[in-house]
DNA sequence: CGCCATGTTGACCCAATTCAACGAGAGTGG
DNA sequence: CCACTCTCGTTGAATTGGGTCAACATGGCG
């Protein structure tokens, strides 16, 4: 029995016992909770390109990232996708639409083979309602969360796409790391930085050329690598 | 002694007996939790123009709209102004800095003159630790907020100017209707909408311009009258 | 080997910013 | 009361930034 006990402790694929749960807002769920959860909870995989939900589906439950990235994005009215934010391992996707009960607003994007865990919403529901640790763990979350969309906001109505470009190359360094080489980690193709930066694939493929020729970066393929991290930086802010 | 508890519970500065408070999380507060609140709280006036806190302030609690409205931006780096929202009778101002136990993200000046009442923070720490009912309804307010900030910024990525313009005028007639020439009852200055919309005042004007010999709507100084609200609606999908 | 998706470049056009000038109304002080 | 200034609204014109279309390269992949 006490050996029995052992194995389920050291069972990675228990929720307890989840290294991830350790990031974000899960921290705060009791012993019980997990269980309940662990025992309920589905893992699915997702290849490349496939889709986790779409914008306006119902979700019956979240999704927990336990490895790869995806991408969080919307269709405006005149048809050209936006990405709104990338969400990697660690990361709860749809908890937004199952607080409020509506619909998703934003479609969630496999950029890489994804192993995700799908968690009934009922555990969410029951948890918001008779834990408040946790609660307030998700209501910290969601508001840090509205702040870095607010700040996005003035970036998109303020900076120019060489700015914004120079922005999204740091977030990708500092966020996801690079290789043994120093090239970013993670390869996205021109078009959805483009659709990162919120503009055309040419011209975010003009602007790269652009930071080549002035040495900021380096490009192998689809490759990127920064150079000058400063200069980048001080792009951001002032103009140049 | 009767009639004193009459008079107090007709006293319409309490909070307990405040209107707005119906109007938003606050209505999830409990009666001593009200009463408390009351007690300690101040009750404020800021002439147009004033600045009720600055983007980078440490709050020592939150601003309750009782009267008037306020904007609220961020001047981005570049230096140009950017208004993230515009706030109105019963909405609560700096929820999220307190929340997280931050500096403000935004500043937050009055429009008009402001009667605005400012809670505490301990108020608001106290009632998120200990009542679970006022935490959810402020998650479920955050949680809708965030939406819009979402949506927010696929239309500042993707949108045109004139995309932008028709849907702020229609935003502002539905939010803050008209006064009885049908005017839009917030009279903002061009500078302002511009900032708004996310572009220069000039052409937010020629903009306007081109809205009024289309028949779209008519100016009268720096008021603005909706004709066709219909065709506006249609400006901000599909491209024309 | 050839196909299809993705990356790249050129040229053109429209959208948006910027600088400059001017007019009109709202105080304000003489 | 007028002249003054200040801010705000408005328009013109020049310039830059960004979007679009079309052509072509490249590079996995069946």
């Amino acid at each position: 029995m006490a050996s029995f006990e052992n194995m389920e402790n050291r069972d990675l694929n228990r929720c307890e016992n989840c290294i991830i749960r350790q990031m974000h807002s899960f921290r705060a769920l009791r012993k019980d909770e997990l269980k309940a959860m662990s025992d309920s909870k589905e893992t699915r995989q997702f290849k490349k390109g496939e889709p986790l939900f779409k914008e306006g589906d119902r979700l019956a439950g979240v999704f927990c990232v336990r490895n790869g990235i995806s991408k969080l994005s919307k269709i405006s009215d005149n048809g050209k996708e936006q990405i709104v934010k990338l969400a990697t391992k660690g990361e709860i996707l749809g908890q937004r639409s199952v607080i409020t009960s509506e619909q998703t607003n934003l479609s969630a994007t496999a950029l890489e083979d994804m192993e995700v865990c799908f968690i009934p919403k009922s555990h969410i529901e029951n948890s918001l309602h008779d834990n408040p640790a946790f609660t307030n763990a998700v209501l910290k979350h969601m508001a840090s969360e509205l702040k870095i969309a607010d700040d996005t906001i003035v970036n998109m109505a303020q900076k120019t796409v060489r700015q914004r470009l120079a922005e999204v190359l740091i977030y990708l360094h500092t966020n996801f790391g690079t290789d043994e080489d120093g090239y970013l980690y993670l390869q996205l193709s021109r078009s959805d930085i483009a659709d990162v930066v919120g503009t055309a694939t040419e011209l975010l493929i003009r602007t790269l050329t652009n930071f080549r020729k002035e040495g900021l970066i380096i490009t192998s393929g689809k490759r990127i690598k920064i150079i000058d991290n400063k200069l980048l930086n001080q792009l951001i802010q002032g103009h140049s």
